[in-house]
DNA sequence: TTTGACTCTATACACGACTACAGGGTTTAT
DNA sequence: ATAAACCCTGTAGTCGTGTATAGAGTCAAA
């Protein structure tokens, strides 16, 4: 991410591109990290998680992308947005390579995801009123001590022992995905 | 977890309860693990991280709790309702014990945690109305052949470079906590 | 005495999406 | 020719809250 302005230019020359038809232009992994606003590493991740298929290579191992890959990173970052995990976004492009259409199954996760946004967003609400009303009633309740906190302790909650009203870490990871 | 129904019992009788006199009851892990409904392994984890302090030991090294302990295990599970992450709780319990009133400071948390979580539910929804929005445009959104995925490809977010819109996984993992 | 339930410590694993580093090789500018 | 800036691979670490396992010791009942 410091990449000086090295700015090597986006050469038009590419005649030893490659296979086919060479797009006009390639990109170093710096320049398409830059284009992006995706991390070196995080390139190299998403490669790795086989997000972006395998680019070509020039003779001493640097990676060489043409502007597709542009058009696939915007398209895995807007489907991060809409909340898709890259698994999920690994798996829809898969399927359209594979000539399926993953669109009924891409309406199908994003479904999916409306009735997981609404049903975290219900237990926020809940664990909003009951953090709210908490704070009036200690505007009320007096030092208990010889507790740790009177405050928390005089709490009571609607649900206590029932880990569905819990939002644990682990739930709140999952808030919105 | 298994722990089949040794059940000890927990003595009704508890007048010599404070500090330097020896407490009546003892429970052995499994048993307060059954009586907290934390599990074993959390209790331990709880202990290494300095939110329970060292128990007494018998002879051969097990760990002997008083009934102390249940009510410092339901102090934080009621603080972990309300959202305190672990280092907080044992910052306030670390406070409580010095002597300090760490009330003052649960209500500032509370105040902040409750200023956080408005501006991720906000935030979600946002998101919601983006994902529902995104779910009706695709109805009428054809099948563009060529592309990984038309639906989310024709998308327009709307603050899609923007960081700060993002739902990354790392920010889910923030939302209500 | 043997069995089985329980406990101990220490260590590793789990989740998701990266990030950091070590230890090299390559390219470009001066 | 040298040095800066860039690239490579491979491995390990981060965040929080636990869970799981291995290998060993302890306790109570049959």
């Amino acid at each position: 991410m410091r990449l000086k302005a090295t700015k090597t230019a986006n050469t038009e020359n590419d005649d030893d591109f490659g296979r086919a038809m060479a797009r006009r232009t390639s990109m170093k992994i710096g320049e398409v990290s830059q284009a992006s606003g995706i991390g070196i590493e995080a390139l190299r991740f998403y490669e790795r998680s086989g997000l972006l298929g395998t680019p070509a290579r020039t003779n001493s191992g640097y990676r060489m992308y043409d502007e597709g890959v542009l058009e696939r990173l915007a398209f895995i970052k807007k489907a991060q947005t809409l909340g898709f995990s890259l698994e999920e976004i690994k798996k829809i492009i898969r399927d359209a390579q594979s000539g399926a259409s993953p669109c009924d199954e891409v309406r199908e996760i994003v479904r999916l995801r409306l009735e997981e946004l609404d049903e975290k967003m219900r237990e926020m609400q809940r664990y909003r009123r009951e953090l709210a009303k908490t704070l009036e009633e200690w505007d009320e309740v007096g030092r208990a001590p010889g507790h740790v906190c009177g405050l928390i302790e005089a709490t009571e909650m609607e649900n206590s022992p029932s880990d569905s009203s819990k939002i644990s870490p682990k739930k709140r990871q999952k808030i919105g995905g």
